[in-house]
DNA sequence: GGCTTTATTATGTATATACATAATTTTCTG
DNA sequence: CAGAAAATTATGTATATACATAATAAAGCC
């Protein structure tokens, strides 16, 4: 491999990336130097950083100061989901989307999944709201949401008959971090009932909290329809 | 906020991220472009150029060249989920990993799902191998693995009775991308038993494929014991 | 007006240089 | 020889400059 063949530091990271695939450099393995590398590259030693920097955060390389810049042991494989709106994640589909507000309680004691989500006190009061999305009419995922009117109280003024709880937040409380939790749950109630689930049916469900800073905005279930599946790569 | 307060990358984003939450940066909104911000915060536009570079890599901000940079209009939450090696996914825990292997079979008719994910046609013979995973002695998860010898001639030396294929491939077989699903699942035949798991009991079920270029190198279905979810942040 | 060509502009990136920071290794000291 | 201090080293980052690239806006033309 000659100098001059790489002229971005994308081009390097492919580089690096085919060295550790062909085991030229294997895990564990301590890799050149930055200047090194620059120099058998041709380039800067900064373009050797930046392609590094992002295989570093990919998870397939260590750095350290000093210590230098070694190949994973284990290189922890990172999937990258997308959640987005969803009524995105259905158009993106090609399908047409729905809506259906089901019930809208200004004031119910949180359930214990929800309370300790958001570091409540489980049967403390909040504003919650049910309701159905659709795909081509078929249900696609029912929506359990609580939502902490302290943290939001403009909340407390909308229906959501029209406009999801999922949308209007994302659009009118803005977060700063959040937590998200996939699991297995057997179908049961209220969702079993609108998605058409036989009871017991496995189902995939998402639960997500959000924050502002320390304050709990909303936990949200997500139950989908099944068969539903996440897929992303790796 | 003056300028001399932002001294790395990072307390620029910090500082665009901060706008961003607070609205002073509505999603859809166009903001200044690099130039006004370096200018701004008192430093380099290739700093201001590292902080959007990451943001837009999250999914928080999209750029384009001459048309500038945007909010997101509908921030794409991307929850990132590390999928180690099992061993190590127990290990971190704190639990204490056993393993054992169940089946090997030199040559069996693939299945469906296996030989879809890994394009080849249902019925094609490939190595397969069942094992449990233990943590602390109790059911972790059952691994159902389709290994196409074809890529990795030297799987078949192997009776992975002490290192699963799980472990061994990541060290022996690199790959070069793959797909992932989440999905959730009836319990039921060997799965369920070995888990101690009720027929029809829902579980968290990953799907793995991963590739070496254009060939298919394994397909993987990891069933977790009842209960279990994956976490992360958002 | 509608089309093509040409600026213009914001981001993308490379480079050399400089200094900061963290970790290791060496040297010094009691 | 143990422990502290100093030197070394690799990565982390900032900066000014320069040019590349893509997308848009403007100008020119029929």
């Amino acid at each position: 491999m000659n100098a001059g063949t790489f002229r971005s530091w994308q081009s390097i990271q492919q580089e690096v990336l085919r060295r550790i695939h062909a085991r030229e450099w294997e895990p564990g393995e301590v890799i050149p130097n930055e200047a090194d590398l620059a120099r058998e590259f041709g380039c800067a030693r900064a373009t050797v950083n930046r392609a590094l920097q992002a295989l570093a955060e990919s998870g397939l390389l260590e750095r350290r100061r000093k210590a230098g810049t070694r190949v994973a042991l284990h290189p922890v494989s990172k999937a990258t989901v997308n959640v987005p709106v969803i009524r995105l994640e259905i158009e993106e589909r090609g399908r047409s989307y729905g809506y259906e507000r089901i019930t809208r309680l200004e004031s119910a004691p949180a359930p214990l999944w929800a309370a300790a989500a958001m570091g409540l006190a489980a049967g403390t009061p909040l504003l919650h709201v049910a309701a159905l999305h659709t795909a081509d009419g078929a249900p696609f995922v029912h929506e359990d949401r609580w939502i902490n009117t302290d943290t939001v109280p403009g909340a407390a003024q909308q229906d959501f008959r029209d406009v999801s709880a999922n949308e209007w937040l994302l659009t009118n409380a803005p977060y700063t971090h959040g937590d998200i939790c996939f699991a297995a749950m057997a179908a049961d109630g209220e969702p079993a009932l609108r998605l058409d689930a036989s009871d017991g049916a496995p189902l995939f469900v998402i639960e997500r909290t959000t924050w502002d800073g320390a304050r709990a905005i909303t936990a949200v279930r997500l139950s989908y329809a099944p068969g539903h599946s996440i897929r992303t790569t790796i």
